[in-house]
DNA sequence: ATAATTACTGACCCGTTAGTCAGTAATTGG
DNA sequence: CCAATTACTGACTAACGGGTCAGTAATTAT
């Protein structure tokens, strides 16, 4: 008896798909990534993919929505389970986050969300509630919380969850663009870090 | 004697075509453009377009080339003829440059810059080359000026350059996508500044 | 075994559009 | 006024790629 052609494997599919479709889309961008390429490295015809994902824009949704709002779950879940002082989480985890973040794929998700964004604005819709509000929110929280605690005094800058996120989607994008002249991201969120905490802890700067 | 359907403006015609193509990307995005919609915003066929730019690609660098470019020409003139001290001209030119440009039309271009640029390394290095390294010298010749004049301390912070630029991108990025729900610019430029300069004056932040 | 089901294939269709080019009409020079 | 020049037009094409679907082969039910 001869080998099958192929192994029907429902399960398994849409994963294989959004995961090729991440590395396609991460190469060539999304107008130049070809759902037939995306397809062959799934090891599936294009047929199939179009039975699991009703159009290219429905698979660029899954992507994102597969890879990039886990992220996050895992960031506030570690605040909210944690008893780390304000601090300790902004010098620990949320570094190690954000430091991490600009070297990985979810980064080059990021800049096609960018790119893409403006182009669908249901996918940017969903973007904001599940990640972008999400994080901020969350920094909003432990900042609330540290200044509860007296670890923080109340400062007066509100926008104080951006100035956080800023250096994040700087060394973001600049290292997708820039890759050899970008400057240490380790070094530039770190001093942003510096600067934000010892103004939150009231020190000379 | 008739109306000539047309005049001979071989002077006018380039410059004509990059404004119409730079509403055209803004509106649509690179890939998403038709080259035949420029001709016609521009009042032009298609076939003179391709007389004055071999390619499509060629038109969008021509784009970038001349409307971002003379931006930051504008902004090191200031600071090379101008007397004013550091945080005069942070607080004053600059500031102003960077509230300003997320509205413009300008941050449209950054982010098609951000989307298309790893399709286009040439580019890249153009834009590296005259926009991004240019306006990362310019900042780090004014502090050096400062603190040659004893009006900052010397900072231990290296990347101080950067963290100048990051509010900017930041907010010509949050403010394309999230138009809505993004904070105010020049709150949030404001405050980025207001730490940075605090901290080279070495002030209690 | 065989029928019924359905995951899967791949050739095809068709709208779309970057780029071309033979021809036309506005200029310019004699 | 006519000829030479060239800025300009617009119909054309060649290719590409998103999406479809009739058919096939693996699986499951009987």
């Amino acid at each position: 008896m001869p080998e099958p052609r192929f192994r029907r494997r429902k399960e398994d599919r849409p994963q294989e798909i959004t995961e090729a479709a991440l590395t396609a889309f991460a190469e060539k961008g999304y107008a130049a990534t070809r759902v037939d390429d995306v397809a062959k490295r799934a090891g599936v015809s294009k047929g199939l993919l179009y039975l699991y994902f009703k159009t290219k824009e429905d698979l660029f949704k899954a992507v994102i929505r597969s890879f990039v709002v886990p992220r996050i779950d895992a960031l506030t879940t570690i605040i909210d389970n944690s008893e780390m002082s304000a601090e300790e989480f902004l010098r620990g985890p949320f570094f190690e986050f954000a430091r991490t973040l600009p070297g990985s794929h979810i980064s080059i998700l990021i800049r096609l969300m960018i790119a893409e964004g403006p182009k669908h604005p249901d996918l940017l819709q969903f973007y904001w509630d599940n990640v972008v509000s999400r994080g901020l929110g969350a920094i909003s929280e432990l900042l609330e919380r540290g200044v509860q605690q007296g670890e923080f005094r109340r400062s007066a800058v509100n926008e104080l969850p951006h100035l956080f996120a800023m250096p994040v989607l700087f060394s973001v994008v600049f290292r997708s663009l820039f890759e050899k002249q970008c400057p240490d991201t380790d070094k530039l969120i770190g001093a942003q870090l510096d600067l934000l905490i010892a103004h939150m802890k009231g020190d000379v700067a």
